[in-house]
DNA sequence: CAATTGGCGTACAGTCCGTATGTGGAAGCC
DNA sequence: GGCTTCCACATACGGACTGTACGCCAATTG
């Protein structure tokens, strides 16, 4: 049944948001769904593989939201931008930070290797694409920018989740990315805004 | 004894590495070493305590190497990026992906907040610190400023890590890194020679 | 209507962690 | 020198958890 295995993924990201992966019993986790481990051996056949299973549902809408705030941005740099800054700001919830900037490297290995990532890499490989051909970016490896842009995000992400208060961490963490980002420009004077932004940012800190 | 200390972190070091911490059985561990779990219990009061001394060893002569490279380069713009590619270049050895940069979060938590991680990023905080005094940087947010690069280069540092070939991979990752970390400099044009670094090491690719 | 298949519950074995207890030797004291 | 004390480590035990093999029930099919 295809209810069981939504049942199953519902009850682990509240499980392995809770109590992290280590720490999660499969029998208290499949009885709050109303189940067995019997059902979770046969749909998923491991631990791990209802663990992946969350962390692609969760890293999908992670994507998902991450690119419509690029779009929302009118796409182009500004767009960039908001793609990183959207990921950054997801991080504040528990979930996320415990399954998947925690647990899920650890148990799943490189991030950039799962389907969900790819699929966000993908789309910032796409953007930056069109940038260079217009000349907004310099001419450098799409690829390797794209991996370290991303990965930048999700750091950022883990510090603004780990901080005291986050609401003061999270425009000191966008502010240094939008900065750091700055450096991929072609024209870091005048490209678009991206290098105002950092300093109205700087402002309030 | 302090020399049964250092007799279970060596043996620690090779366990944690090759089977990673989840799978990595104390009882083999400990017999490697030619004791048993009571040593460990005593000297370390748990699991996680051994590995955090791993990862306290692990990456003290990390900071120690990447802050060596950076004093050999000369200090100053270079010095920071040669910190970086050191830092990148770490990861190549399994030892480290798995152990500081796979599990360390997973167990220990966001690495920012390690003792050892606070000693490198303290580093990186004084050179950029240098850095803006002498103008050579914008004047943004120091501290956040350092949390990114180092979580920059870290998860560079997992990509080549993960990478087929590693040897092709880590020019792109470093070409990459220094091309972002030329967003904060205050002349991206004639920075030192940040802006050259990224054209040159972008040829190969 | 009988048989088979698939989804799920149940029981069992194996492993591992953490703790509580025991032991041997070294040091201190009279 | 003998006795006590203490510390580093070994040993034994309990509890929990995962993965697997097996059993049951319903639905489907011929």
């Amino acid at each position: 049944m295809e209810k069981t295995r939504a049942k199953l993924i519902a009850a682990g990201r509240e499980a392995f948001a809770a109590k992290s992966f280590a720490t999660a019993s499969m029998d208290d986790l499949t009885a709050s769904a109303g189940l067995t481990r019997g059902a979770l051996y046969h749909n998923f056949g491991d631990k791990r593989g209802l663990f992946a299973a969350v962390v692609d549902e969760i890293d999908t809408a992670m994507a998902a939201q991450a690119q419509e705030a690029g779009c929302r941005a009118g796409g182009g740099w500004d767009g960039l931008i908001a793609e990183g800054r959207a990921y950054i700001e997801m991080a504040l919830k528990p979930e996320v930070q415990r399954i998947v900037l925690l647990d899920g490297p650890a148990v799943l290995g490189d991030p950039s290797q799962w389907p969900s990532q790819n699929r966000c890499l993908a789309a910032t490989i796409d953007r930056l694409g069109a940038l260079a051909g217009e000349g907004t970016i310099k001419p450098v490896d799409i690829e390797a920018l794209a991996r370290l842009m991303n990965g930048m995000a999700l750091n950022a992400a883990l510090w603004v989740a780990a901080s005291a208060d986050a609401e003061t961490t999270l425009p000191r963490a966008v502010a240094a990315f939008e900065c750091l980002a700055s450096g991929v420009l072609a024209e870091p004077g005048r490209g678009d805004q991206g290098a105002h932004s950092w300093k109205s940012a700087d402002v309030r800190s």
